[in-house]
DNA sequence: CCAGTGATTCTCT
DNA sequence: GAGAATCACTGGC
């Protein structure tokens, strides 16, 4: 039996549990593997969607922690977030890329590729790779059909600002898994 | 580097 | 309501 979280463990600081989330292992119908790459969007963040308010598309990032915020970005690709916090705090860690371990030969079908490379390796082509939509949104995310445990301890993580955002560019809110070859971008 | 892509949100009437 | 701006990206030059 794989490790779980114990009970309220999303609802810790938005930014710890992007760190924290490096390592642990995300599967959806058994297609998966380790995520590599995090960034951590906060309420009072102007680069979040939640920083103006509540509306009908980031709901679910002020619904439980540790479901799934799933949203749709430049008209053609998915992105997938662990809610986190207290209910109603409306943050949320944006998970961007993964090392792909089991249902590699899925995850290829859906990536339209033939290789190993660049299966998951980004927030769009994760949720490609995974076959995230629309219909997880709010899910979740440690229950059928997805799976969500806990990385090992000790991982070496890099920390970086932010990809692809215009405001509180900043912020030192990405983490990755150092040396990992899956990750979107170079830290 | 830059265009595709269309839902969502913003900013006025 | 309507028109405009924005956009937590990707793939192909």
């Amino acid at each position: 039996m794989l490790a779980s979280f114990p009970p309220g463990y999303f609802q810790q600081p938005v930014v710890d549990l992007a760190r924290a989330l490096i390592g642990a292992t995300l599967t959806l119908e058994g297609v998966g593997g380790m995520i590599v790459e995090t960034e951590a969007y906060d309420r009072d963040d102007p680069a979040s969607h939640t920083f103006r308010g509540q509306t009908a598309r980031n709901a679910a990032m002020f619904g439980p922690a540790g479901h799934a915020y799933v949203y749709r970005i430049y008209g053609m690709y998915w992105c997938l977030n662990v809610v986190c916090g207290e209910l109603g705090r409306g943050a949320a860690v944006l998970i961007r890329a993964l090392a792909p371990d089991v249902g590699i030969a899925e995850m290829q079908v859906r990536r339209g590729l033939t290789g190993p490379k660049g299966l998951a390796s980004g927030p769009g082509r994760l949720c490609q790779a995974l076959g995230i939509a629309r219909e997880h949104d709010g899910l979740d995310l440690t229950d059928m059909p997805f799976a969500l445990h806990p990385a090992p301890a000790g991982l070496p993580i890099l920390t970086g600002p932010r990809i692809g955002i215009t405001k509180a560019v900043e912020q030192p809110w990405r983490f990755g898994l150092a040396g990992s070859p899956h990750l979107s971008r170079r830290f």
